[in-house]
DNA sequence: TTGAAAATATTGAATATTCAACAATTGAAG
DNA sequence: CTTCAATTGTTGAATATTCAATATTTTCAA
């Protein structure tokens, strides 16, 4: 049984609030350089597929709500790092595609994304890393 | 050499925030039954030792930024759930103390927060649970 | 075919968070 | 001792996020 007076410590959802905001911490830190926020980052490297992606499928990849990330995109097709094209099959949907700017900045900003994965793999090393990586992946798999 | 064409979902940062967000969704769900925002609950399981805790010393315990905390900690002192004295020894600090409203509002928090740990136990797995636990503080540690 | 329900994206108001500046107190060097 | 820097917490303005409502288009049942 688990004990109530455990300290939070102790609690998976603290243990991971906590790892995610140290890792994206530091990761914020890398992409300040380019003056970017992470989910930017990740708008940009979903889209560099070069394929269209809706609105919805986009927040749920990057992880942000929808009235959010259409507030974002908007920054960022002022940036002219994206645009928007209307669904021509379904004109509900909006497509997202990737500009040659964007392109540009995507591949800066991957390079110091890669920066701070290798930095993570050297001091917790490489078992250690793919380990988590998969329990993480098995964890979110579990919860749908 | 990490590849910087892989794909987001393969990216340490991109899960950790993934099983965060995922998570603390579900935790949120559990505790909006009393009303009360995780970091609510996060500050009152601190603060039940019934020490008194600075405002520095909490706001590193739950992860939140000082304004921030200091502004749902005038939310919880309306509330009457917490209350604050000044430090006898050092008059810059504040001591924060949680109150006996507090304390049983802590304890139903605590049993919703520990039937959802249960419920990740049963469909994550004992044994991958506490493998998870272990290698999120280990990459904690490392990250100091 | 029509009309109601669902899906998609955006908007505006309400709320929350963050940044920079501030006030108060302590520490410590000269 | 005095003064200046560092520490601690709060405030207000700027910014960002969220919730609820809206507009548009599609789907589907009658």
């Amino acid at each position: 049984m688990a004990k109530s007076n455990a300290p939070i410590t102790e609690h998976l959802a603290y243990l991971l609030a906590q790892a995610n905001r140290e890792i994206n911490r530091q990761l914020e830190l890398r992409l300040s350089k380019e003056g970017v926020p992470v989910e930017q980052w990740r708008i940009l490297k979903v889209l560099s597929d070069g394929d269209g992606h809706s609105m919805g499928e986009l927040a749920d990849a990057v992880l942000l709500n929808h009235p959010t990330l259409t507030k974002m995109i908007d920054r960022m097709v002022s940036d002219a790092l994206v645009y928007r094209v209307q669904d021509p099959n379904d004109r509900r949907k909006v497509l997202m595609f990737i500009s040659d700017r964007g392109k540009v900045l995507s591949k800066k900003l991957n390079s110091l994304a890669v920066d701070q994965e290798e930095h993570i793999l050297e001091s917790y090393g490489d078992k250690s890393t793919s380990e988590l990586k998969r329990l993480l992946e098995s964890l979110i798999d579990s919860s749908n």
